[in-house]
DNA sequence: GGCCGCATGTAATCTGTTACATGATTCT
DNA sequence: AGAATCATGTAACAGATTACATGCGGCC
């Protein structure tokens, strides 16, 4: 079992953290547009697939409980192993910009509900991260628009421009609590 | 043979506008990190794939010629078709926000080499685009907002401020020319 | 009778990345 | 002798999307 990147799929475990759930329900959680859905948008194919490998990794167990008229339920449980990996998926800044737009979001959904201490250190963990980027984006867009190279210097820019969106929104979501 | 939507590999028409040219010298103008290169990395293996993949679509045709002292080159060739194809794909802005990144930086860049007029067309029909999302995002937010959804706020907050820097990076565009 | 909700999945497909395979010449 | 450049590709693997498959109960 290979040490897979933390990656977007430890979110789920973070639904586990109250009390197990079975996929089903997941996915409706998921699903609601105003919350989580307006951020993250996972088809249940797809999700009952992701347990699948989160419980092969070790993370989840699964009891199955019975219904009346109804079909069975399949319960995922958080295993200490799973409470450790999101904890640790939770705390970690992404490292790319372009992983705000998704992955970021669902950290920040997740680290909320953590408690407002936790969602702090994230955002802060974030800007700084973000701060890192514009600085070197600043230093390449430099030295593009020093050497006239006129295509890279716009690419740049548009780069710059980005971060530094990301930038004052991490700030403003930092300042009001 | 399917119409497949246009995508990025179109781009790669466009190198041979002026004359046809093998898969090793394409790559070549790619890497220019001062150019293209610095919007679009595309390993060389990856490269030979998709030219089998225009050439099936019947926008290529090639022919090999051989070499002294070094492997033969085959020539890749702009049919009618491809020439099309090409034209289209650089004159239509991109449908998505997260394409602006790769996609459009890339349609801009064989835009400007066509001529500034095209150029303009294209930052102007992107602009256009751009305040639509914009107008978009901002019913979001409100609505969001008054229905006090805290995380659906932080979320299109975020989106409208990364439609508003491409916007005002696209406005620079166009000034500048 | 047909569609929606509940509840589970598998399979096919497409795309993207990385690694591997070959072989000559020129540079250090 | 070993590395880089020129020149072509195939294959394996990873991830995401879409389609398909099953089955019951309740509502219109």
């Amino acid at each position: 079992m290979r040490h897979a990147s933390l990656s977007i799929e430890h979110a789920l475990l973070g639904f586990l953290r109250q009390e197990p759930k079975h996929g089903y329900a997941i996915h409706q959680e998921l699903s609601d547009a105003g919350s989580i859905g307006s951020a993250w948008r996972l088809p249940l194919s797809q999700l009952y697939t992701l347990l699948g490998k989160l419980e092969n990794a070790g993370y989840l167990t699964t009891t199955t409980e019975p219904q009346e008229n109804k079909p069975p339920r399949k319960l995922f449980h958080l295993t200490d192993q799973g409470e450790i990996a999101f904890l640790t998926w939770v705390q970690e800044p992404v490292r790319h910009g372009r992983s705000l737009r998704l992955e970021f979001l669902v950290k920040l959904y997740f680290a909320r509900l953590e408690g407002a201490g936790m969602a702090t250190s994230l955002l802060a963990a974030q800007r700084k991260k973000c701060q890192q980027w514009l600085v070197k984006e600043q230093a390449i867009l430099d030295r593009e628009a020093a050497s006239g190279r006129e295509y890279g210097r716009l690419v740049h820019q548009f780069r710059f421009g980005q971060i530094q969106a990301m930038l004052s929104w991490l700030e403003q979501c930092e300042a009001t609590p």
